[in-house]
DNA sequence: ACTATTATTGTATTTTTTACAATATAATTA
DNA sequence: TAATTATATTGTAAAAAATACAATAATAGT
């Protein structure tokens, strides 16, 4: 092999992280956006939070850290994803140029590791670098981001679709710890861009035991209140235990 | 954020692809492996079929690429599957010696990106350089092999058996064209490590409309010859159709 | 002809999913 | 305070899917 090979045909190349943090708002899904530092004027110019990896991490501590460097979160669940390694996601002169001004040198190919994760939207966020400003943006009306952010987004969206298919419990990470249950079915419509049947899904919420319900009822609503639930962490992992 | 972090941490670092291919031999799940060619005197030493990506090519590329310098193999599905970072991985002199020999260059960091596929395992292997075996070997009998091999194999099962609930289909890759109902049975009891019902199973099968049986019967078995099926590809995508 | 081995198939039961709409309650309004 | 508005809450019947269970059929080899 190696005498078929020449070594110049192989590359090094500089491997970044970035995160694709999904929220909901009772109505629709959300991702976390950081506005780009930038020297050139533009209105405005967001991309999913992301930074190339240091030598002594891995990509799954680079994409904590940068998450918590870009957004102040510290405690969240991150699953890699998808590496986007096309030589054609850095053919942008503008991308080409802002890597440039970010890391201080010249960057002609950048692979990209990509994480997701599910995030209470209502989650304070303390941007470290001042002159970055982070925000959620409904994934119906995304701006055109650099490199190829756009795609990463579209195919995590599909990813999260897989996940809730084979673990449900994981739509709990997108809600209050207190929540009803016509916001935990709007979330499943939200998701699945379906409508539910309001009294199968109650059927099926109310046979699942790690979904308590509380004494606990809405305020400040101009219509009957509706009971707040929990998500039982412990009982959703002794839920398997019983079976062997 | 350009100011808080000095360019030397970060790194370039090679990323290689390594492809774990499965295939079923009526029993068990095997994998295909190559011999790694080295000048140390070793009895055996193989490792996943893999290999640095070029500067003109993706990841996608670089897997088709070196599939089939290693084992012949052109067409073939490969899905990315997941990568490996860790700065841990190339720690063993063994492996660094044998990328410098590989590869003529001092490698101390190498990321892999790893792919997956589903192969019939008669399929026709040549491989290429003529220094380098291909054999399948089965799951239950891996040797200790380099990097984090083992584990990029353990954690690729995992993967295959969710693969399997969210799409079915996708098991006829690892079946000859014409196979038998049991052949069948043993391949999904040989992912699921657990017996089937033959009935249900019989039940469940018949029930599918692209799974097609044949006027066919198997030949030279010591016993009753059971009825051989196919796989009808365009009925499976047509499956989905008539609902809307 | 007999044996050994695997193929083939049905029924009853249980569980899960689906379709479907009337009543209850809290806040607001008249 | 009675009426209105908006959402919450809940049951039943039917259909579909999953499960448990074992006797008979067919072929190759003796």
């Amino acid at each position: 092999m190696n005498t078929i090979l020449a070594k110049d045909h192989f590359m090094q190349t500089y491997v970044s992280v970035d995160c694709v943090v999904f929220g909901f708002d009772n109505t629709q899904l959300n991702v976390l956006l950081v506005e780009r530092n930038t020297q050139l004027p533009r209105l405005r110019d967001l991309k999913l939070p992301g930074s190339l990896i240091y030598q002594h991490e891995n990509a799954d501590e680079a994409a904590h850290r940068v998450l918590n460097e870009l957004t102040g979160i510290k405690k969240i669940t991150l699953k890699q994803f998808k590496s986007f390694t096309s030589p054609e996601r850095t053919r942008n002169p503008d991308d080409i140029g802002w890597l440039e001004f970010a890391y201080s040198n010249r960057i002609d190919r950048l692979i990209t590791i990509s994480y997701l994760s599910l995030c209470k939207i209502n989650r304070r966020l303390n941007n470290v670098s001042k002159y970055q400003s982070v925000e959620w943006c409904p994934v119906n009306e995304l701006p055109t981001m650099p490199f190829d952010h756009n795609q990463i987004v579209e195919e995590s969206l599909e990813e999260i679709r897989r996940w809730v298919e084979f673990d449900p419990a994981i739509v709990f990470e997108l809600l209050p710890s207190k929540f009803t249950e016509s916001e935990l079915r709007k979330l499943y419509e939200a998701i699945y861009r379906k409508e539910l049947d309001v009294r199968n899904f109650h059927k099926r919420i109310s046979g699942i035991k790690y979904i308590v319900p509380l004494e606990e009822r809405q305020t400040k609503v101009a219509h009957r209140a509706a009971r707040l639930f929990k998500f039982d962490k412990i009982l959703y992992n002794k839920r398997m235990t019983t079976i062997e």
